[in-house]
DNA sequence: CTGTTAGCGCCTTCAC
DNA sequence: GTGAAGGCGCTAACAG
C-alpha cells in the first residue's frame, strides 16, 4: 500500500534538485526516469517515482520547453465555441492530442482574420509545436508568420489551392453544387438561401447559386444574417424571405441550426413541409435535425476532421524532416435526402 | 509609410539580442521597450519597434516565464465542449481574459474527476498564473495538488460550504427548491424528473425532491441518462416516463436541451403543452427554448459566470498578496414562467 | 545505466 | 534611461 504523501511540503517551487536529493541520484537522472523511463534501471525508476510522490514535485515545462525547444504544446483557433458544429472537431482533436501528451491552447477568432493574426503572434510566443486553424482565409501578415515560425499547421474545415501546409477537411464549393444539382434533379425551380456571413457558408452559397445559374435558375432571394447561428436567425430569415413577392418552394440553410429556426417558424405560420417550403441543412451530426429528425441535410462528420487533423500533425511531429509529404485530406460529405425536401 | 518586413528573415530562433543588435542598444533595452514601454525613451522605442518588425521577431513566453515566474497562462477545466450550457460561460472568460493578456489552456474533464486529477497534473507543469473549474467535486489529489500549487482557483458554476479558494456560481439546491415551490404553487401534483447524470444536475434534482417530499409529494419518477444532454435524450427520457403507470402532470428536465427534446416528443405524440404535460427546462440564454419561445426554465446567465470568474481571477493577479479577502460570487437564477408551465 | 557540463532566452537586480 | 551580471529549471550532448 502506498504510502500518503508527506504533509503539504511547501510551495510549487520544488526542483528536479530537491527530487534528486529525495531519491539519491542525480538531477539527470530524475529527468530520465520521469520522461524517458526506458532509460534507467528499475531501481532507480522506484527511488524517483517514490521520491516525486513524497514530495508532490511537478515538473516545469516552461523549463523543459526552454530547454529542448518543444512545447508539447498545439494552438487550435476557431471562430466560435458557441456554434456546435466545430464541438465534435474540437472534442476529438483534444482527446486524441491528450492522448498523445500535448495539451491545447484556444483561440476564438470570431471569424476575423485580424482577430486571428492578433492572436497568433500571441500564441506563437509560446512556441507551439503546431496550429490547428478553422478555415483557409487568414491574414497575409498571418500567412508570413506562420511560414517564419517554421512549425506543423494544419487548415482544418476546408480545402483549398494554396494550403499554408496540411489540410483536412473538405470542399465547400462541391457541397454547394451537388445541393444545387440534387435539388434541380428533384424538381425544385424556386430557390432561396438563408446563410449567415462566415466565409465558408457564403462560398457553398455561391457555388450552389452558380449551378443553379447554369441551369437556368437565375433569381435567387439570399438572405445573409450576422453570426452566430441560431434558431433565430432562421426564423428571421425565414420572416424576410416570406415578406418577398415570389415566395420560394426551397430554402437552403447554411447551418442545420438555422435550418431549424426555419422549420420552427414555418410550423408556426401552418405551413406543410415540403410541400408548401422544402428546406434544407448543413452541419454535422451533433446538430443534427433531431426536434425535426426529417430535416434534409448535407451531413459532415465533424469528429473525423478533428481526429484526422491531430494525426497528421502527431505524424508530423513524429517525422519532422518529411517536410515535403503534403499532407491533404478531403474527409467528404454525404447529402442526406429525408421528408423536409 | 511603414516599410515591409525583410525577405522571410529566418527561423523564429530569433532571441532578444538578435534585436538588441539590430536596433543598436542592449537586449534588456528591447525587453524593456516591449513590456514595460514606459520605462523607456520614445527614441529608443521607435527603434526597438523597428528592428521587431524588420526581424519578425517573436518573444518567447517559455523563457519570459521561466524567469520571471509568470506564465500569463490560465487553465480552465469544463467537462465538455459539447454541451452549450458553458460556451457562453467559457467565451466571456476567455475574452476578458485574452483582454487582459492571458492565455488559456483548455482542459475537457468529461465530467470525471479522475480525469480532471490527471488534467490537472499535467497542466499544472505549464505553471499557469489561475485555473478555472467547473463545479465543485475534486478529487483529494487535486486539492492537494491545488493547494501546493499556491495559485488562484475559480470554482464556478457552482457554490459550494468548501471552496478551494474563489467561487463564483449559484446554488443549485436553490435552484431545485424554487422550482420545486414554484411548481406547487401552481398547482402541480404528480411531478417527474429527466436529468443527464451530472452532479450539478443530480443536485438540482434532489433538493428540488426534498422540497416536495416536504409537501407531501413522494412519488416521483426519474429517468437519470447518460451525458452529453441532447435532444434526443429528452425524447427518449418521456417515452420511459409515459411507459410507466401513472403519467406525469408536469417534467421538470436538467437542461433545456433536453426540454426541447421532451416538447418534440410530447408534440409527435399529439399532447397538448401544457394541458397534458407541462416541461420545466434549465439552462443559459444561447440554449433557451427558440424552437419551442413557450419552454419555462430556470435561467442562468453563463456570460455573467464567465466575466465575473475572469474579473476575479485579474484582480487577485493585481493584488497577489490579499489572500484572505475570500470571493464568493452568487450569480443567481432566474425562474421564467411561460406558457409550458 | 548514470553523471557532468553547458547552455536554452529571458527577466530580476543592481549599478551607472 | 540604460547596461551588465547572474540565474530561473530543465535537458542536449558528451563522458564514463
Amino acid at each position: 500500500m502506498p504510502l500518503p504523501p508527506l504533509p503539504l511540503p511547501k510551495a510549487s517551487s520544488l526542483t528536479l534538485i530537491d527530487v534528486a536529493k529525495v531519491a539519491g541520484v542525480s538531477p539527470m537522472t530524475v529527468s530520465r526516469a520521469l520522461h524517458r523511463p526506458e532509460l534507467v534501471s528499475e531501481l532507480t525508476r522506484v527511488k524517483v517515482r517514490e521520491a516525486v510522490r513524497a514530495t508532490g514535485y511537478v515538473s516545469n515545462m516552461l523549463a523543459g520547453g526552454l530547454a529542448s525547444n518543444k512545447s508539447r504544446l498545439v494552438a487550435i483557433f476557431l471562430p466560435t465555441i458557441a456554434n456546435s458544429i466545430f464541438a465534435d472537431t474540437v472534442q476529438a482533436l483534444m482527446d486524441r492530442l491528450t492522448e498523445a501528451g500535448y495539451q491545447t491552447l484556444l483561440g476564438l477568432t470570431g471569424y476575423s482574420a485580424e482577430r486571428e493574426e492578433a492572436l497568433l503572434e500571441a500564441v506563437l510566443g509560446r512556441r507551439p509545436d503546431g496550429i490547428v486553424l478553422t478555415g483557409t482565409l487568414h491574414t497575409e501578415a498571418s500567412r508570413l508568420r506562420l511560414a517564419q515560425a517554421g512549425i506543423p499547421v494544419v487548415e482544418a474545415w476546408d480545402l483549398s489551392e494554396a494550403p499554408i501546409d496540411m489540410l483536412v477537411g473538405f470542399s465547400h464549393e462541391q457541397v454547394g453544387e451537388t445541393t444545387a444539382r440534387h435539388l434541380l434533379d428533384k424538381g425544385y425551380r424556386r430557390f432561396s438561401v438563408i446563410s449567415i456571413s462566415d466565409p465558408r457558408g457564403l462560398r457553398r452559397c455561391h457555388s450552389l447559386m452558380a449551378e443553379l445559374g447554369r441551369n437556368g435558375v437565375t433569381e435567387v432571394p439570399i438572405e445573409v444574417l450576422a453570426p452566430p447561428a441560431t434558431l433565430e436567425i432562421g426564423r428571421e430569415g425565414l420572416r424576410r424571405l416570406l415578406g418577398q413577392k415570389n415566395s420560394p418552394e426551397i430554402v437552403v440553410c447554411s447551418s442545420d441550426t438555422i435550418a431549424q429556426g426555419v422549420l420552427a417558424e414555418a410550423a408556426s405560420r401552418g405551413l406543410r413541409v415540403p410541400e408548401d417550403l422544402a428546406v434544407m441543412g448543413f452541419g454535422d451530426l451533433s446538430s443534427a435535425a433531431q426536434v425535426y429528425p426529417a430535416l434534409s441535410t448535407v451531413n459532415v462528420d465533424g469528429s473525423h476532421i478533428g481526429f484526422q487533423a491531430a494525426q497528421a500533425l502527431l505524424e508530423r511531429f513524429k517525422h519532422p524532416n518529411s517536410g515535403e509529404a503534403p499532407v491533404r485530406i478531403d474527409t467528404g460529405f454525404r447529402l442526406i435526402d429525408r421528408a423536409s425536401t
